[in-house]
DNA sequence: TAAAGTAGATACTTTTTCGTAACTAATAGG
DNA sequence: CCTATTAGTTACGAAAAAGTATCTACTTTA
């Protein structure tokens, strides 16, 4: 059998980074909370590039996790929401300081020259 | 063509999470952290399960990114020893907040049941 | 003289990931 | 009656990621 690293998942952090180092999973929290609670269809049109698959897998998974809720509105068509939820917000404070660093690190390049 | 997500890395964050998001990275980062200043045989050892080529991967990957440093000593058998640099440390501090998140969040689990 | 020890590099193979395309249900509108 | 609409699900296949095994150099030790 093949070793691979999400199977040992010893400590906490380990955790909640390997569910945060997912594809598109940090930009998808990004747009909630830039845009508040988002329906399905234009969470995919504003996320440019990202399949459906790809796109209720992550949505699934942070719900899973009580990241972020998910709200469905039995009408015809359906209407489904999602949106952030408390640790959602918590963890936003964190990854708020990890773009600071990020804008100190890498930020220099996109300045505007005018 | 495919479109894969790493392709297109718009803002700063995406790419420090890209980079932090590889498998055992976080791992090897909390080592080092941890121990000090490692000799690669001694964290391949230390890192339970990750593959030579998985770790030297990760290891340049982290000192081209400035995050580790990688000191050669031409003896026989020569000693490569890897250690933190001064963003690393930055970025440790942030990465710690995540941990106390996670402790509270999923830590419960892991308390020791005397 | 042969083996051990370090820090990898490389080729080859397996596994996993992810995109694409096709399909669903129920109703409203033309 | 036919089509559009929403929010998915599923099967399939290609591409990327990651594991395994083999090889290197040089010296010391047995």
């Amino acid at each position: 059998m093949v070793q691979r690293s999400k199977e040992l998942n010893p400590c906490p952090v380990s955790a909640l980074t390997n569910l945060l180092s997912g594809p598109w999973t940090m930009y998808i929290l990004w747009v909630l909370s830039n845009s508040g609670p988002t329906r399905f269809g234009a969470l995919k049109r504003t996320i440019e590039g990202i399949s459906t698959k790809m796109l209720t897998e992550r949505l699934r998974m942070l719900e899973q996790e009580g990241i972020l809720y998910r709200h469905f509105e039995p009408t015809v068509p359906p209407q489904v929401t999602y949106g952030l939820t408390e640790r959602a917000k918590e963890l936003m404070a964190i990854l708020d300081q990890l773009d600071d660093l990020a804008q100190r690190w890498y930020g220099q390049e996109q300045e505007i020259a005018s």
